[in-house]
DNA sequence: CGTTACAGTCAACACCGTGTTCAATAATCC
DNA sequence: GGATTATTGAACACGGTGTTGACTGTAACG
């Protein structure tokens, strides 16, 4: 995050990091479509027409939000992607950029956030996954089925640490995903 | 499904009938927030007062027939649960209550769906994964991750299944999902 | 420092979907 | 068949939307 071109003017970045920290805590209180361009610029305390030189409408700024996130985050992964053995690090890489972003992405993943969000997640993990295993393009019709399950598991494994805070390391989740991926899920850790 | 009450009125389960047919189609359109009341009542060809006699607005109808589905799940799920083992027969049963539901259930899990119904779903394989596995209430927070990781990977499965249009079996599905519970995951299958 | 460019303000506007009402009409139930 | 109840159609005030134009103030640049 952070990475706005400095081109833009000041008062640009301003604005838009207004209506950010409003829509944030926005939809800390109620449902994405109960909040008005109205108050979102209340909140904000800016005009209200300000608002329409810079976004269509309220979900067309998540959109933007969600996309500026997930922008960063896939350039974060490509980076510790070359080396080896890549899952460790690029899991504690992950976390620790989740940790960063902890309010937007609670909000994004709680039932108050948008499903959208999560496809894209999804398919930015099943991404990396198939980077990572080196499934050739033939055979993963074969896989999606696994890799669609390991990329939601992640989903709701971090949605499982949000929920706590945050408060497990990122060192200690990336270990209990290897885990997870090497077979010790439910049946062997509950007896 | 179907499970309506005969003591409503034929007026009432037609006229509640052709606005959930009328919603479901246009949920495959076009996102839920630009559906209005007006064209949902044009598509259904009724008054758009008829609309207000049983719903509040659109996300409040939605809303609805989601609870419906899920306790019908819910029952289901609960009349199988007796048996012993319960996971196969159970999945199984789970896998063909979505196949008949297959087209609502698309939409809800699709990107135009709903992220409140996936997380009601996710709670409720949650608690089937704990009534099966016995955990006590205070070792379950211990295996919150297991368990989220669990019931979203399900969802992220069943999402692929129904990608494919439900052309795999539920039988076969349901060995893949005790594949994947006793460790099978991609590490082992992908060499 | 001063000029130019442009971001933000304010008020006003037509537009459209909302949610509710009422009397009239139609369908269902028993 | 008669009582009951669902649905219709029209009308209404209300409020958020998206856009406009003239203005005011701030930032960028030489």
């Amino acid at each position: 995050m952070e990475n706005k071109p400095r081109s833009e003017d000041r008062r640009v970045r301003r604005t838009k990091k207004l209506l950010a920290q409003a829509l944030t805590s926005l939809m800390g209180q109620k449902q994405l479509k109960d909040i008005t361009v109205k108050e979102l610029t209340e909140k904000a305390d800016m005009n209200r027409g300000t608002f329409y030189l810079y976004y269509r409408d309220i979900f067309q700024m998540l959109e933007s939000i969600e996309d500026e996130l997930l922008s960063s985050l896939n350039l974060i992964l490509d980076e510790k992607l070359g080396e080896t053995p890549p899952n460790e690090r690029m899991l504690i890489e992950l976390f620790e950029f989740i940790r960063m972003n902890q309010q937007i992405m609670d909000v994004l993943l709680s039932s108050r956030g948008d499903i959208c969000f999560l496809h894209k997640l999804n398919r930015l993990i099943r991404e990396k996954c198939i980077s990572i295993w080196g499934i050739t393009s033939e055979r993963e019709g074969e896989f999606d089925y696994n890799y669609y399950f390991v990329a939601f598991g992640c989903m709701g494994l971090v949605k499982a640490w949000i929920n706590k805070g945050c408060v497990d390391s990122s060192e200690r989740l990336a270990k209990r995903v290897n885990g997870i991926l090497e077979g010790q899920l439910i049946k062997r850790t509950a007896t």
